[in-house]
DNA sequence: TTGGCTGCCTTTTTT
DNA sequence: AGGCAGCCAA
């Protein structure tokens, strides 16, 4: 009888449990009560990853196993079945003391580690567990990224590994500074074997867990490899002394330290007895033998990813992690998830078209029950200036219809790509953010103070203090840096003991004075840092280092960005204040360091802001939007030139596309521009072939009106300009020649003189668009009054007229006198490419404008500038605005 | 040692 | 195009 009870109860109490994730669909539920051993959960773009992630760990915490199980821990009473039963009925919550039956060997919350690749996912991991869980539990879990992971594990044995408790994080500047003091150490000739080449070369023996002895002993195949071997074992050395790690040496040096010490091992096996690992498919051999490592005898070890979204080979992914997952980890239980709750099944259709066109993938076709939607866009802009006014115009029309800023997101391969749209946007007064490129932690002089952070708290690390020992100038120059480095070298200590006895040396005699100084300010920084709160130190730091009155005094000489360096600074002290009021009591000098090394401009980006967003697609993965706007869909720019020769990067390269797609949830935008200027060089690209490879029927397709009006005008072809190596006849730079597929009108050429000495041309364009007309120009044309003499050259083809130029100097030195007589030669009348608006605007108070993207205002004030002018306009719609005149998409309604 | 100039090089993605 | 490093002159 008593046996029959729970039997019932155990199917009641399944009921129960999936009532409680009764939201899910049936593979994500599945995926959530497979609690103990491997899994594998294959998760498409927008299938709801996180959510499955959030579930599995709350049903782990919540019920255990309990789910499935035949077993109680006491028998069921008839008390118990009619409670639970009653639970179900009315959908509240059994009463609490029904906990002992429901949770059957739940998890207690600090036994499970999720890691993620960023900071953003480790937080809304975070932030949904607490929502779910309530505060007390959620907070227990340890969520974080891989590198954060392996900095608190090696805070904590650091000393076991031979390193300081208080490490510094280098970053890839720091490290490129270490290798050029390796190079020296070496003698090596950067031009041999670039800088950037052994980094990365290091970096990925570091990611495949190659020790410098592995590599210095493995048969080398050339010179250079055998250099670089021996160029990453005195790079190791010195961060050793240093006491630092850069980014890959925290997770090769925890994986060393666990593989190496049993005792370390067992004691985060036995804490953390339950592993989730997000984006499984970016995860490299280092870092699988990470996960590895930590996974305990119980092999309780979930993995999420999709092999289609596997994005960063180019840095130590490897996707075979994916790929095999099934076969070191046997038994494993594989979940695919393809039903996509995110976007119109036109978005869904066109990536999956795209990513059809790959072999190597597990194979998967994802689906949804969201409508139709609209057909992707596509537009073919003239030029990236086009492009960008194109996306304004869209952008306004959402605005019209209702629509918010914050839903638009601007997508591109290249962090370059950005240039032209903020240009656009911000001349516009379109309210826009971007995200990535330079970050604020990047600009010199946050770095600079920075710098003398962390040498306050890693006294040993050198590379930091040869960076601001003399900055601002303090009359310690590069032949003093080098005798205490020598110094410091025999003596093996570090070069700030050297400096604090500086007047010991006879060497150092002439610098004695700059150096005790430096000493004395070094001194008082850590009594600042011991006396004050951490803010309080990092506006110590600006001062006392005298790095505020060098600011200060460049501003009063009127140099233009000193005061927003001042201003950056002020930044600084402000996010040390954030950091503090987060942490509390636990704030640490370390800490914030750590968190500026760690932490990118993703995670800070934050949604709430109503602006446009721009960022790249590697960026932008795991986020989403309603409107995206995939841009530069051309080749040579998506593939990108470098990917075009090997089929396993243009793979990347077509995962990357297909990533971009799907961060699309209901109108997706794609451009491609005929002409690009990239490099400092007009390109003209065919359209990329990820474009191609999406069906007809996905989409829908049209052309810029500038296009279209030449097009009826003259009919061309697809004219572009290609590079081939010059030297012929006195030219020294790669000459350009036009090539025409089809019979266009005309060409035109345009060359310049970048030396100017001599005036010659330097590079030739022809490109095969307009109607034959050149222009040359001497970049800093010295010579001869500042001219250069160029003219156009047909090259090969019939059909196009030749093109000639007038040349002009524009040398800062002496060709002022020519500047700004440049002509655009026009034979026939057909209009030059025009600007984003055309002809001089004038306005003036109380004049009614319509502005593209805001609609209709009102102008409250003008002022002039630059020979343009500020217009400040009051929006029916928006608001108080600020635009340039001559840019912004504005036209004058009336005069009041 | 500093500061200015020239010439050189980079331009894929980032924790 | 633009930034930066290295060189040279003061």
């Amino acid at each position: 009888m008593a046996t029959d009870l729970t039997q019932e109860f155990c199917a009641l109490r399944d009921t129960y449990i999936e009532k409680q994730f009764g939201r899910l669909n049936d593979m994500q539920r599945q995926a959530v009560f497979t609690t103990d051993g491997p899994l594998l959960i294959l998760a498409g773009a927008g299938s709801g990853k996180t959510t499955v992630l959030v579930n599995r760990i709350a049903n782990l915490i919540r019920f255990g196993s309990a789910h499935g199980s035949r077993q109680t821990p006491r028998p069921a009473t008839e008390d118990d079945v009619k409670a639970l039963r009653n639970a179900i009925m009315t959908g509240t919550d059994a009463p609490s003391w029904l906990d002992g039956m429901l949770r059957q060997n739940a998890v207690r919350s600090w036994n499970v580690m999720a890691i993620t690749f960023t900071n953003k996912a480790a937080g809304e991991l975070k932030e949904r567990l607490r929502r779910m869980l309530g505060g007390e539990e959620g907070d227990e879990v340890f969520a974080s990224t891989f590198h954060s992971a392996c900095v608190r594990i090696l805070r904590r044995w650091a000393e076991e590994i031979g390193y300081p408790r208080s490490f510094t994080i280098y970053d890839t500047d720091d490290s490129q500074r270490v290798m050029k003091a390796v190079y020296k150490d070496l003698n090596v000739d950067d031009k041999f074997l670039p800088i950037k080449a052994a980094i990365n070369q290091m970096s990925r023996w570091k990611d495949q867990l190659v020790s410098p002895e592995q590599a210095l002993a493995s048969p080398a195949k050339d010179t250079k490899g055998a250099l670089t071997a021996r160029i990453y074992a005195a790079y190791e050395k010195r961060l050793k002394e240093a006491g630092a790690f850069d980014f890959d040496d925290l997770i090769y040096q925890t994986v060393q330290l666990l593989a190496e010490h049993p005792d370390v091992r067992e004691f985060y096996q036995n804490k953390y007895r339950y592993l989730l690992v997000d984006e499984y498919q970016d995860t490299s051999v280092a870092q699988f033998r990470l996960v590895s490592l930590l996974t305990g005898p119980e092999r309780n070890i979930c993995v999420v990813g999709d092999d289609d979204q596997s994005i960063y080979r180019f840095r130590g992914a490897t996707i075979e992690n994916i790929l095999n997952f099934e076969k070191l980890y046997p038994g494993t239980k594989t979940i695919r998830l393809e039903q996509n709750y995110r976007s119109t099944s036109n978005i869904l259709n066109a990536a999956n078209c795209v990513i059809q066109h790959n072999t190597e993938r597990k194979g998967k076709t994802l689906w949804t029950d969201n409508g139709e939607g609209d057909k992707v866009q596509v537009y073919t802009a003239e030029n990236e200036q086009d492009e960008a006014s194109h996306i304004a115009d869209v952008i306004g029309q959402h605005l019209k219809e209702g629509g918010h800023l914050a839903d638009h997101a601007i997508l591109y391969r290249m962090n370059a790509q950005s240039a032209p749209i903020e240009s656009y946007f911000t001349r516009a007064g379109i309210p826009h953010k971007i995200v990535g490129g330079q970050r604020f932690n990047d600009r010199k002089e946050v770095k600079d103070i920075h710098s003398y952070m962390s040498i306050v708290a890693n006294p040993r690390d050198d590379v930091r203090l040869r960076r601001i020992i003399n900055e601002p100038a303090r009359k310690i120059g590069n032949t003093t840096v080098e005798v205490i480095a020598d110094l410091a070298a025999q003596e093996g200590v570090s070069m700030l003991d050297i400096i604090s006895h500086a007047d010991q040396y006879a060497k150092l005699s002439r610098a004695v004075m700059p150096l005790l100084k430096f000493w004395q300010i070094y001194q008082r920084l850590q009594d600042s840092l011991e006396t004050r709160t951490l803010d309080e130190f990092a506006s110590d730091v600006i001062e006392l280092t005298g790095y505020k009155a060098m600011l200060e005094a460049d501003a009063a000489k009127g140099h233009e960005d000193a005061a927003d360096r001042l201003q950056n600074l002020g930044q600084l002290v402000n996010n040390v204040k954030n950091y503090c009021d987060q942490h509390g009591e636990e704030a640490t000098l370390e800490g914030y360091l750590e968190d500026i090394a760690l932490i990118s401009d993703i995670d800070s980006y934050n949604e709430s802001a109503d602006q446009v967003v721009l960022m790249t697609i590697h960026s932008a993965k795991g986020l989403e939007f309603p409107y995206v706007f995939l841009i530069g869909m051309e080749e040579g720019v998506f593939p990108s030139e470098m990917s075009k020769y090997s089929e396993a990067d243009l793979e990347e390269e077509r995962r990357l596309a297909y990533v971009g797609i799907t961060r699309a949830k209901k109108e997706l935008y794609i451009s491609n521009s005929v002409s690009r200027m990239l490099y400092g060089r007009t390109q003209r690209n065919e359209p990329s072939r990820f474009l191609r490879e999406i069906e007809p029927e996905y989409i829908e397709e049209t052309r810029s009106p500038v296009l279209e009006q030449r097009s009826r005008l003259g009919g061309w072809g697809s004219g572009y300009s290609d590079t081939v190596p010059g030297g012929a006849s006195g030219y020294s730079g790669p000459s350009g020649w036009g090539r025409s597929a089809g019979g266009y009108g005309g060409g035109y050429g345009s060359g310049y003189s970048s030396g100017g000495r001599s005036g010659y041309l330097n590079r030739e364009y022809n490109a095969g668009e307009g109607r034959g007309f050149g222009s040359a120009y001497a970049n800093r044309g010295q010579s001869a009054g500042g001219y250069g003499s160029g003219y156009g050259r047909s090259g090969g083809s019939a059909g196009y007229g030749s093109g000639y130029g007038s040349a002009y100097g524009s040398g800062k030195t002496n060709g002022a006198a020519q500047q700004n007589t440049a002509k655009q030669i026009n034979f026939t009348g057909t209009p030059a490419p025009k600007p984003v608006s055309s002809g001089p605007k004038h306005y003036e108070p109380g004049d009614i404008v319509e502005h593209k993207v805001f609609g209709r205002g009102q102008v409250v004030a003008v002022k002039p500038a630059a020979g343009d002018q500020i217009v400040e306009i009051n929006f029916d719609k928006v608001g108080i605005k600020k635009t340039m005149a001559n840019f912004a998409p504005l036209t004058k309604i009336t005069e009041e």
